[in-house]
DNA sequence: TAGATTTTGTATAGTTTATGTACAAGTAAT
DNA sequence: ATTACTTGTACATAAACTATACAAAATCTA
């Protein structure tokens, strides 16, 4: 905290002046003391020295910098006012794009809470955070966006999923579950939205992501008392690998349910099918039914 | 123990002026003998001391002085709490490790909730998260634990951490960042944690995490208008490239400052030394006093 | 373009607060 | 008895506070 005198040294700005601007333009709002005198704080003496080196640089009037400086803090605002009127579901989803390609962390979040609002949080991450990934991912393998934004926006997407991965109640009577991407599989958008159909259901999910070496599976399955294992595989030429550990996980573990999915199967022949999961939410219930809930 | 007297000549202070301190500030409490006269004791003795230096050094008022030495006194009082609470905070680390080596999703969030309702969070990132991550990394490539573990660990932590960079307010006048690691850098820890501190300033800092094209920032800095870039490297080898990088950049945006950290440059001859930070996070605040808030 | 109006920095007046010091009347120490 | 200390009140000066005023520069208007 440093007083009116203190601060027109640092800045060169008489103490009359710095009055007058804080009376009328409202730019700060300087502390008082208990007998009235003014305290000013970092940030206080921050936006004074930035007007000041505003007017010295570009050679602005008073007038101009403040309406700058306004400019700025208001830009944020209604950004954020805007959303209050475009609430369309496609909206969310070209708004989101937008904040997410936009590398704008703060205004992406603002979507994303407004969209948890607005709909059940189901419909959130398979009607919104789903589809903008998907484009994102699309886009960025056909070279039309940066890997750049790419990371920032699945890095974005995929802690506001995970949030739920801790939040939502667990039911202890029912199996324990792993889920993962092998070694070298990145998609794991797939792989989070059956993970948290699974949480949702009530069933305790330890979620490892993606490049997960499967050879260290057995040791956590044992240590957890794990009973299902869910893999999610984009690239076929993973599926050998795969079909290897699935034999030997079989014979070491007969009681451990597996499920697969993911892209990667898709065409492809594999002595594994009768663990492939279909894409479509609604046979995941009828898989859940018949599987777990049976 | 000192009369009035002894004590003016000592410090050069009127007692006039003394008992005037001691009335309108408490900033020393002398015992008195039994017919009332006060008796100074070596510490108050140190303490009129030291606001005299401090008024006479920095050139303070006495009511700025004494609330100088209250903080000074405030944090002495935190720091002895912390101590006798540091078994505590060891006991925190101690169950977070065990919650995130066993893939406790649940008891690890736990856990973490009770470190931020026990410390303010700049403790809890530096020494509780920062520390468990640091010693799971180094188990890691030991190869004590698992890579799954590992894993799963930072997913953890980095989630809680990046919370911070979106719901922290801005200011709005400050300058825009950046914050990476280039390709193939993994360890983002101490870049999280310095991205944190800038946040906690007040700059806009977008985070992109690991595993960034270098080639691509350009774009990036044009489109969000940025001024600061941080960089944190962890291999060695990959100084050659980022020194190239550094070159154009300061020949594209001469007003861009550059931030170098990690400890990819110990001991590493390079030309770009002066961008680089200390680990340090006191040298932090000396680097942003010097370089961001002049 | 001349004159009116607004913007902006500074000045001044009358108070109030902050801070060092002075003084009076009584008590303690030696 | 003399010197030092005590409390309480008072006072002077510096620094801030509010409010109003004013002049130069910039801008608008007829």
């Amino acid at each position: 905290m440093y007083s009116i005198k203190k601060v027109s040294e640092m800045l060169g700005i008489p103490t009359v002046t710095i009055r007058a601007w804080e009376k009328r333009y409202q730019i700060i709002n300087p502390v008082r003391s208990n007998g009235g005198h003014r305290l000013y704080s970092e940030e206080d003496i921050n936006t004074l020295n930035w007007i000041k080196n505003q007017m010295d640089e570009k050679d602005l009037k008073i007038s101009e910098a403040v309406s700058l400086l306004k400019q700025k803090t208001v830009d944020r605002v209604a950004d954020v006012e805007l959303y209050t009127i475009k609430k369309e579901r496609d909206n969310l989803i070209e708004m989101l794009y937008q904040d997410l390609i936009g590398l704008n962390t703060i205004k992406a979040h603002k979507t994303i809470d407004l969209a948890f609002s607005l709909y059940n949080y189901v419909d959130v991450f398979h009607n919104i955070l789903a589809p903008v990934l998907y484009r994102i991912g699309t886009e960025w393998e056909d070279g039309k966006i940066a890997v750049a934004q790419e990371h920032f926006s699945s890095q974005i997407i995929m802690q506001r999923c995970s949030q739920f991965l801790w939040s939502l109640p667990i039911q202890p009577n029912l199996p324990k579950g792993l889920s993962l991407c092998p070694e070298g599989e990145h998609h794991q958008m797939g792989l989070m939205l059956f993970s948290l159909f699974l949480r949702n259901k009530g069933l305790d999910i330890t979620y490892l992501g993606p490049d997960t070496p499967l050879n260290e599976l057995p040791a956590i399955i044992r240590m957890k008392d794990i009973s299902l294992v869910v893999i999610s595989i984009t690239n076929p030429d993973n599926i050998e690998e795969l079909e290897a550990w699935v034999k030997t996980c079989r014979r070491d573990f007969p009681d451990v349910k597996i499920v697969l999915g993911g892209t990667g199967f898709q065409n492809q022949r594999t002595t594994m099918s009768s663990y492939v999961l279909p894409d479509k939410v609604s046979d995941w219930e009828t898989w859940y039914t018949s599987t777990i809930d049976k």
